[in-house]
DNA sequence: TTTGTAAAATGACGAATCGTCATATTTGAC
DNA sequence: GTCAAATATGACGATTCGTCATTTTACAAA
């Protein structure tokens, strides 16, 4: 799962492995032999407890913790965010809340779990856009499509990834699971990191620039205009973005905006995006046209 | 209240007027003179009862009303967004629960009505912003100066805006307050576009370019940065940003990439950003330096 | 000053949702 | 088959929400 090498991780590299441990806690392969008999000297540091599960029990296990999923996901595409509660997932999924509660320490871990999700299947398709055949620009250009597709697809993982952001919500998601955002947040970043640096190292970027702020423009750009967008908040204005892809016009003004080669007035990215389209996701287009 | 000129307002204009009234129901200078005695006719369209208030009577409202908001400020400065709720809110300000569901349709509305002070704090720095002396792009990056000037200054305020723009939130806010902050949208984006418009009409912009998508990207730009950058998400990274000034550089990757003069490889911007911090915000930057 | 009426304030209350916990059931090892 | 540990259950108490019948206040007319 953990794949890309953190070399850059700023963070207390004991209290990282402890969450990266701990977030796996529900995965398959972990077999416990807990080496923590001493409790008391854990205290404060590792007071978890490692469930040992049979490999039985966790099959099922994982089996309905993917059906409280699908679930939840379910009702709030039909009954929205907003009427979502926990009474009613158990009284629709038919577990009981104790159970239910065993997998999801509350409400907002449950939407932190399907945002969890979410990113993942989104890190699928980044996967698959950072394989487009064509110069590191290109590529990114790519993850930018993957990215708004993603959350065009999506709606409910639209609303819990701009929901997940916010301070009251983060702050009543678990432990496992805010880490699990993060690394998944971290793992994303790589990857586009990766690309970024991969540039730099062809010439195709000016010497001074700095991949991880590249790297964080992108997102940031991406990200603003993906989540004003999908408040209305330029619903003023759309009329003026008639017949222009924002994404594409946004990530193009940020990767000229840094020099990186070949410049738009240099190289015809309408025609990348729409390679992209057809070459990379075009299963995922067949229904509903790109935008 | 309302100066701008909303001429490519896209909404519908009946509605966006009713709104404006309605979001105006409880300011000082309205008196009401009812013109929908008939009742029957204005179903559906026009529901709400103008209450005729006396100036003395509306004064004290309008007090309570601030006085309420300052409570809710200092309630989550302290205790924190997640723990604000309305029964606290009654018992520390020692107003009945009625009366303060009579200035707010709710908890999240009340929220809103803090979004909205911040919001018109924040106009006001704007509009500061804008009379700095200098070309337009220098304009502009005082623009995003104050943004985050006031993202730092007033937390609260930064919660509740990140809070505002999400989903649920939206749907449980009144029909008032939503488009009190739709309003001020327009407004602030107003005022940034005109400055893009006298760029253009200098000739420091190229001339296909749209005004309308050159203010939506510089604010894309800024809110992505500062969104992202206050969930932490750039804590890894942070470590390579030091000694960078991430909302400037923002700016002028932005600013270079749609191609407005003089681009920043031609001016000193990091002199502009620190103009700007004491011609037009030293007062706000006595107490805490700029960052 | 008195009186009447409409608006506003009050807080007790019912409803919705949350999360817990004592108890019952299941699982797996011996 | 038996027992201990893990897991499942749903009734329950706690919290927070928003409403509404009632009381109080404000203001105007008599």
């Amino acid at each position: 799962m953990i794949v890309m090498p953190l070399a850059r991780a700023g963070l207390d590299p004991v209290l990282s492995m402890m969450n990266r441990l701990f977030g796996q806690r529900y995965s398959c392969a972990f077999s416990a032999e807990s080496s923590l008999q001493d409790e008391d000297k854990a205290q404060g540091t590792l007071m978890f407890s490692v469930p040992a599960r049979s490999a039985r029990q966790q099959e099922k296990w994982d089996k309905r913790e993917q059906f409280l999923l699908d679930t939840a996901q379910q009702l709030i595409e039909i009954e929205g965010l907003v009427n979502f509660n926990m009474d009613r997932l158990v009284k629709v999924s038919g577990v009981s809340k104790g159970t239910v509660y065993n997998h999801f320490a509350g409400k907002e871990d449950c939407q932190a779990a399907l945002c969890i999700r979410g990113w993942e299947t989104a890190k699928a398709l980044f996967q698959r856009a950072l394989n487009f055949e064509g110069h590191p620009r290109e590529v990114i250009l790519a993850a930018h499509f993957a990215y708004r597709l993603h959350l065009q697809r999506f709606p409910v993982f639209s609303s819990t990834l701009m929901t997940a952001r916010t301070p009251t919500f983060i702050e009543k998601v678990s432990a496992e699971r805010a880490s699990m955002l993060r690394a998944l947040d971290d793992e994303i970043f790589e990857m586009l990191y990766q690309v970024v640096a991969r540039a730099k190292a062809e010439g195709a970027l000016p010497q001074g620039a700095s991949e991880s702020i590249i790297t964080f423009m992108n997102w940031s750009m991406s990200y603003g205009i993906n989540m004003l967008g999908r408040t209305g908040f330029d619903g003023q204005t759309r009329q003026q973005f008639e017949g222009v892809d924002i994404p594409l016009t946004g990530a193009n003004i940020v990767l000229d905006g840094i020099g990186m080669t070949p410049l738009s007035k240099d190289w015809d990215y309408e025609t990348t995006w729409k390679r992209v389209a057809s070459e990379v996701f075009a299963e995922e287009l067949q229904v509903s046209p790109p935008k």
